[in-house]
DNA sequence: CCCCGAGTTTGCGCCAGCGCAAATTCTCCC
DNA sequence: GGGAGAATTTGCGCTGGCGCAAACTCGGGG
């Protein structure tokens, strides 16, 4: 804790609004560590025992099904809260959380929550308030899975990308962490082929830029359109 | 309030644990109203005002499109608490409410939920724990719908619905509710024709009867083999 | 600097399941 | 008891997107 940036720490969102000697009390429970790209923060239908702060970085969360497919549930970026199965009264995490990059996590045993959320009714209610976000989403992307086609889908997970964790350059909107074709094809439920044909299509309109492991969007406007672009129905 | 039965209310799964006049405290402050059958407690989109406890019925909440198009999002049983925007921080409800049968519902402002919270940490956690078990649910669901083929998904569908809502007869499993194709089709991410294709298949070989409205599993076996028929992968 | 392997692209054939349309059967209301 | 509308069934043709396979390309490690 104490090599880590304090005044960083506390422009968290999930901190705003607290006293600063709150945010020490809160901040003592925990222990600070690093993820090596790759390596994995918690795995799914474990015991858990954390909860997590992701300091830096990016973590792709997965769910992976008992014949090997997975589905990446979302990612978490910089300042978000992971891993509440204490708060939601879970005893196993229902998904593994991956380093996308090289992280650095805050933890808190499992066994502060109730203290922390009674005497910081804040930080509790803050926390609830991310669970009812990613609720919505979730529920968000099932309309999306019944209703849109494929097209649609993958046009608007890189949306959601880029306004989440998208990065300003010169030549557009980056994702600012290596994401693959098989990652894409895992956020809407496709293949690796189709979402690379996607991709080729829209790099040779113009709409994005991509590479290795990098999309970088050029044109917001017109994959707002293609996301919209109703067939069915 | 006063013409309910009182020992059916302490008897929910939310009220366990509790005092009875803790109970009689947290019940003080709701009102009981009925709906009639396909009448909407809450439309989407709409200023969430209360929470709810359904003490009767069936209720299914529905999430609509921009262009109309309608996905259940899930269906809610006797017993459960339902519309907790408040207790997410969310102002609107994300989706409607709608009457599948006659219903009757306990309604509390949501302007009582923080007290409520503090005061009841079992009726606050009971109800995290519903939101817990949601949250979870909706991501197996994104899961199915990303890996699964059509019948797969229908079958774990039924297999749900007869666990949650079944009613044992003489003659199998009975969903105790009025649902239509169109409905499975709608919690499925398909169509009715291929729900009706695939239930005129699967009663022909003796794995369900069903009708209008209606459809009794009788050989819940044959359909977990069926929500488990591997093709994709 | 070159090689290896992971990531990506692209072609091709196929089929699950959708859209459309029409016929049929309940069920409830008059 | 009969009619009307809603729910369901079923046929048919088509296609979006998947599976398979092979070629290619990039980037990092030795």
């Amino acid at each position: 804790m104490a090599a880590l940036d304090r005044s960083l720490i506390s422009r968290l969102p999930l901190f705003q609004g607290m006293a600063p000697e709150e945010q020490s009390e809160i901040l003592r429970g925990a222990r600070s560590s690093r993820y090596a790209k790759d390596s994995s923060i918690f795995e799914q239908d474990t015991e858990a025992h954390s909860f997590y702060v992701l300091i830096a970085g990016h973590i792709r969360v997965v769910r992976t099904t008992p014949d090997g497919q997975q589905v990446i549930a979302r990612y978490i970026s910089e300042g978000e809260i992971f891993g509440v199965a204490a708060a939601l009264g879970r005893t196993t995490y229902p998904a593994s959380a991956v380093a996308a990059v090289d992280c650095v996590v805050l933890a808190w045993p499992n066994a502060l929550w109730p203290e922390l959320a009674r005497r910081f009714p804040t930080f509790g209610s803050t926390t609830y308030r991310t669970v009812g976000n990613r609720l919505q989403e979730t529920q968000t992307r099932v309309v999306e899975m019944s209703t849109e086609q494929v097209e649609q889908r993958v046009a608007h997970a890189l949306l959601r990308l880029a306004n989440q964790t998208g990065r300003n350059t010169e030549s557009g909107i980056e994702i600012d962490f290596p994401i693959s074709r098989q990652d894409i094809a895992e956020m809407t439920g496709t293949t690796l082929h189709t979402v690379s044909r996607l991709l080729s299509k829209w790099e040779e309109s113009g709409i994005i830029v991509s590479g290795r492991q990098k999309v970088t969007v050029k044109d917001a406007h017109r994959l707002v359109v293609l996301s919209e672009n109703r067939t069915k129905g």
